[in-house]
RNA sequence: AGUCUCGUAGCUCAGCUGGUUAGAGCACUACACUGAUAAUGUAGGGGUCGGCGGUUCAAGUCCGCCCGAGACUACCA
């Protein structure tokens, strides 16, 4: 290969795994007691693979290939996500059908196959993505979560919790479409365009309290009322409580009511006395402006009688507001003041209207209180408790003249609505009666049903829930011991949501999916859980007897099937189903059971701690509380213990500009696409090098490309650097190693550097930390590697016979490559396996045909020697300050020169800089190096603080000292340097120094040419002789000769003959040079003539001449 | 609305437990080097470290408030 090209290395190695199975080696060659244990979290196949998933799909594959290169079985079953509600609303759309016609215009049985069908819709897109990508996963033994066998192992768990006594059926309220007559989930709610600003009328009602329960501090003032809020006065009928916060401020008003004009004390939190008593109002403590109130006048008078806490008005009675009915149970306990947390003083008047029936927080609220506030709820015609709507959204008949009515004037169908709303004849009623306060329209955001575009109701609908409330200490306990990456979300995100858990809703009243196994009698007083197959055959068979049926266990455990299903109860009664479904997110936090059928097989698995818990999982972040949750969730409730042990949970794939990819916008990347362009490695390279997984990733393009050049390309042309000379050399690395003492310094030190590298990129890996793996590999191969060892050693490898040297060359290279591929493999596999094959097949080093077989490579610490990656940090820095001054005085690298000047600190110094002198010498082109010692008079010493002691040492006096060690003389370092000591004061404190406080540096020095890094100063001696000049010149020739050579596309072993244009600057070179001149440039013989017919070409400024090369 | 994360050069990101003149790559400009050549070196421009306050001898780093982006939870009188 010529050139480099990721997707032609993709396409060989995809075909190379293929053929030699080389995924299930990689298992199967890892000792069974030896496990890595990864779960997989299925994906749903009903949408199509984004690059997002690349993202994500990439972080679990470089774990799981990381844990393989360390000797872990690592086995990866692939799985499905299949219910749920996307799957029911894309069937529906597929079919134009709506929920209503299932059972009638398609039969359940149809409509469950289409679900079976749709939910593997992009499956194939899906097997492709993976290959492509090259994410190692078992796609042949998924686990899919419709199967019965999955079903199964649902219920089981189920039953657990069941026997544990965590599963109860409930009343909660839930968003509500009366139209559509379903509830509604939150992810429903969440679809764009559901919240949306209405303008509804409100009441602020006054609620006359009961004078004997008022606290001494409110007696005496006649009647009192307080006012509350609503934007939903429908719920008023249904009103039960008013919630106060205990630690709000309220206060006692005397003043008018604006419709009756009757005299009324009120009582409202301090904070919304202004926002209440706007412009009608005005406040005044003259007794005679109450006196002279006329029902005419244009303001209001009022007046604060009194200030009390939220905690001494709660236990107060009221009059119930709208008596149309009573709680059927205790009613004795409603109508009453409670305390509640989640009042504040934003709106209203910091009194919460509180109606259980119709408010999760008033429900909350009133269940907290002691005693517990009854919800409105009264008996229907067959003496169950229902609310005061009914599903239909209309109020029941107790309601009298508004019953019958929908409590949403949205919710008649077009044009058969009344003029007033019930909000609105609500409303005029509280006027009349001297009850409201104040009426009027108030633009607010409410959510409306997506599906039928009509407002939602929140109403009390009976579900099933787990009682997680129970086990959350147990939950909060175990995710200590999680390692989260990164912590926060551990720590933060995921511990917050267990310290303010909720009981766990389960209940979806849908089609397509795991149906609840649990069966009751009519009256609910007997039910039986289902926990297996097994179980349900025997009860069913207990029921065919008992009841004289004739069913079996249905083939498919989704509905309708087992809804058709009767048993029976102990004491003989019929039982069915529950109708509801199970939450698809149980699906999947049960998969590290349901995945091999727990319990009913594979006990061990379980049971012996062989896959559970996990090792390893990852996910986006955003299943927080979805995945990540569900699986801590099972696991603590059913088996007290952690599902996993380390989790990583990546962030969003964002287009360039950091903006959420949507269709919609048109900015979404196809993953295909930019797979096939640059190749899955760059692509993955680069997700994993640029952020933090944990991080949001603006996914920009023209980055691959970047990591493609910079990082692929680079080592790309490192490799055929090596191949092109290990071919022609015959380099099979036959030969035995070279001991690191007989390599030369660079050798040693390219392999210090490679065990450094080996050592921290092992633990970052297994630290969970890849994008820092990733970014230290890359610093080693386009720093180190490439521009420093390989730039520095070219010579070596294409210079001279096959010496020992070259050998140490060529073997220290090859360790590097080798060792490159293996660290790099878990995020880059495919490139990382063909340059490891095509180095281990030439020389068959290694046992294993891939590197995904071979093992991760242990860093040996007696190959580190940091004095000696401390010594080519300086050569490479005097190098670079040397090449600094050779730019600024204009003299190009093949000018020779004689010296450069090194000033020293300490001997130390001089001995590492000595031993890589022959290295910084010919990288440039200077003869020597001169140390000076003596530095007094030719180059002066300045003084700098180390901030960080002083700062101990000085404290506030800091400032004073840094300047003043600024301003050190000469003497001053010197006596510092001398006694190793020195007295300070300042400002009358007196201080003693030590070298450790004070920098030495050198200082810039006017007339020489002088280059300063940190703590290295290099002086450079710029004067020429006539021999430097001609030695130049043949290096000018030299270049040009080589230059031609490429150019005629002759061998690099090609003997060559040439002919130069005579002048004076080439007799001078050929005169000089002629031996260094034929050496370099493989030439037998250099001619100089006066007519040459060659190429024309400049050797200097304004100097051409004609030069010809012919091979021999 | 609450919780959490993020905000450093035109772009992508480093910056450890506070410590000197805030760094790297890309991009841009100029010059060089080159038997690895779609590579490389040197130099240059480019920063109110989101804003305001505070703690400290010293704040990009710690604390508070605010602004902006995102995620999750909730939608509430």
């Amino acid at each position: 290969m010529k050139q480099l090209n990721l997707p032609e290395i993709d396409a060989k190695i995809r075909k190379f795994w293929d053929e030699n199975s080389v995924f299930s080696k990689s298992i199967e060659e890892r000792p069974a007691d030896n496990s890595f244990v990864f779960y997989e979290g299925p994906p749903s196949a009903n949408g199509k693979p984004g690059i997002h998933h690349v993202m994500g799909r990439t972080v679990k594959d470089l774990f799981c290939r990381f844990q393989t290169m360390k000797g872990k079985r690592v086995n990866r079953k692939g799985g499905w996500d299949t219910h749920g509600l996307p799957i029911e609303l894309s069937v529906e759309q597929s079919l134009g059908i709506t929920k209503e016609d299932i059972g009638t215009k398609i039969s359940v049985d149809d409509y469950n196959a289409e679900c079976r069908k749709t939910v593997m819709q992009y499956k194939d897109l899906w097997d492709d993505i993976t290959r492509k990508m090259g994410y190692w996963v078992d796609l042949d033994h998924p686990y899919i979560t419709f199967d019965n066998e999955y079903i199964e192992s649902v219920w089981w768990l189920l039953g657990q919790l069941y026997q544990k006594g965590l599963l109860y059926k409930g009343y909660t309220i839930q968003p509500y479409s009366p139209a559509a007559g379903t509830g509604l989930s939150s992810h429903e709610l969440n679809q764009p365009g559901c919240y949306r600003d209405v303008t509804d009328t409100t009441v602020v009602a006054q609620f006359k309290t009961i004078q004997d329960t008022l606290p001494e501090a409110l007696k005496g003032y006649g009647d009192i009322c307080i006012l509350a809020w609503t934007t939903t006065p429908w719920t008023l009928p249904s009103n039960t409580a008013l919630t106060v916060g205990p630690k709000i401020e309220y206060v006692l008003i005397k003043t008018f009511n604006q419709y009756t004009f009757e005299p009324v004390n009120v009582i409202i939190a301090k904070a919304l006395v202004e926002k209440q008593f706007g412009q009608k109002y005005f406040e005044t403590g003259e007794e005679s402006a109450f006196l002279q109130y006329l029902s005419s006048d244009k303001k209001i008078p009022f007046s604060v009688l009194k200030s009390v806490t939220g905690e001494e008005l709660i236990g107060i009675r009221y009059e119930q507001l709208l008596p149309y009915a009573l709680p059927y149970e205790n009613p004795e306990n409603a109508f009453r003041v409670i305390g509640g947390n989640f009042v504040t003083t934003e709106d209203g008047t910091g009194v919460v209207h509180t109606a259980p029936t119709f408010g999760a927080d008033d429900m909350k609220a009133a269940k907290e209180a002691v005693p517990p506030v009854p919800p409105m709820l009264v008996l229907d015609e067959n003496g169950n408790a229902v609310p005061l709507v009914n599903l239909q959204g209309k109020f029941r008949s107790e309601l009298g003249d508004i019953g019958g009515k929908y409590v949403k004037n949205e919710y008649y169908a077009e044009g058969t609505a009344p003029e007033r709303s019930v909000d609105v004849e609500i409303a005029i009623r509280l006027k009349e009666e001297n009850k409201a306060f104040k009426v009027e329209k108030y633009v607010h955001n409410y959510p409306h049903c997506w599906r039928t575009d009509k407002p939602v109701l929140y109403y009390p609908l009976d579900s099933w829930f787990i009682r997680s409330t129970a086990m959350k200490d147990k939950m909060i306990e175990l995710n200590k011991t999680i390692n989260w990456k990164p912590a926060h979300t551990g720590e933060k995100r995921f511990g917050n949501w267990l310290e303010n858990l909720n009981d766990w809703n389960l209940s979806r009243s849908r089609y397509w999916g795991i149906p609840l196994p649990i069966w009751r009698t009519e009256d609910a007083t007997e039910e039986i859980c289902i926990d297996s197959i097994e179980n349900l055959g025997k009860e069913i068979q207990k029921a065919n007897e008992k009841l004289g049926l004739n069913q079996s266990v249905p083939k498919d455990l989704h509905r309708p099937y087992i809804d058709d299903v009767n048993l029976v109860s102990p004491s003989g009664k019929s039982m069915k189903r529950e109708l509801d479904l199970i939450d698809v997110w149980f699906d999947s936090g049960a998969m590290p059971y349901a995945q091999w059928h727990y319990p009913m097989e594979n006990k061990d698995l379980i049971n012996q701690g062989i896959t559970f818990p996990a090792d390893f999982i990852a996910e986006g972040v955003d299943q927080t509380r979805g995945w990540f949750f569900t699986l801590h969730a099972i696991a603590s409730m059913v088996f007290e213990n952690v599902a996993y042990k380390n989790v990583v949970s990546n962030g969003l794939v964002l287009d360039k500009n950091g903006v959420k990819m949507s269709k919609r916008l048109g900015n979404v990347i196809d993953p295909f696409e930019t797979i096939e362009k640059y190749g899955a490695d760059a692509t993955r390279w680069y997700m994993i090098s640029n952020a933090q997984p944990w991080d949001n990733l603006k996914f920009d393009l023209e980055g691959i490309d970047e990591v493609r050049r910079k990082f692929f390309g680079t080592l790309f042309n490192t490799y055929s650097f090596f191949t092109l000379y290990a071919n022609i050399d015959g380099f099979v690395g036959k030969e035995a190693s070279i001991p690191m003492e007989n390599r030369p310094e660079i050798d040693r030190w390219i392999i210090s550097l490679l065990h450094s590298l080996i050592k921290d990129v092992e633990a970052d890996f297994a630290d969970y930390e890849p994008t820092n793996a990733t970014r230290k590999v890359m610093t080693f191969v386009d720093e180190h590697l490439s521009n420093w060892y390989v730039r520095l050693c070219r010579r070596r490898f294409w210079k001279g016979d096959y010496s020992d040297d070259k050998i140490a060359a060529y073997q220290t290279l090859y360790e590097c490559l080798v060792t490159i591929s293996k660290l790099m493999a878990p995020v880059a596999p495919m490139f990382a396996d063909w340059l490891y094959k095509n180095l281990n097949d030439a020389t068959g080093l290694e046992k294993h045909e891939s590197v995904h077989l071979a093992y991760f490579p242990e860093s040996d610490v007696t190959k580190i020697d940091t004095k000696l990656e401390q010594r080519m940090d300086y050569a490479q820095r005097i190098s670079s300050l040397i090449l600094s001054i050779r730019k600024k005085e204009n003299i190009r690298v093949r000018q020779p020169l004689t010296k450069v000047m090194l000033p020293i600190l300490d001997n130390a110094f001089v001995d590492q800089v000595d031993m890589v002198k022959s290295l910084i010498l010919s990288e440039v082109n200077v003869k020597d190096i001169e140390y000076l010692t003596e530095t007094e008079g030719f180059i002066n010493k300045k003084a700098k603080a180390n901030f960080k002691t002083l700062g101990k040492i000085l404290g506030k006096h800091m400032k004073t000292g840094a300047q003043m060690i600024t301003e050190f003389s000469q003497n001053d370092i010197a006596e510092l340097e001398k006694s190793g000591l020195y007295n300070m004061v300042i400002e009358g404190d007196s201080f003693t120094l030590t070298p450790e406080d004070i920098e030495i540096s050198f200082d810039e020095v006017q007339g020489w040419q002088v280059a300063v890094d940190r703590d290295i100063t290099v002086a450079l001696d710029i004067s020429l002789n006539e021999n430097l000049i001609a030695e130049g010149y043949a290096r000018e020739f030299v270049n040009r000769i080589q230059n031609i050579r490429k150019s005629s596309d002759f061998n690099v072993t090609d003997r060559i003959v040439v002919e130069i244009e005579k002048h004076q600057v080439s007799e001078e070179a050929v005169s000089k040079f002629e031996d260094y001149i034929k050496n370099e440039v493989l030439a037998d013989r250099i001619k100089l003539s006066e007519n040459v017919d060659g190429e024309s070409v400049e050797i200097i400024d304004g100097l051409n001449l004609n030069i010809r090369v012919e091979k021999v």
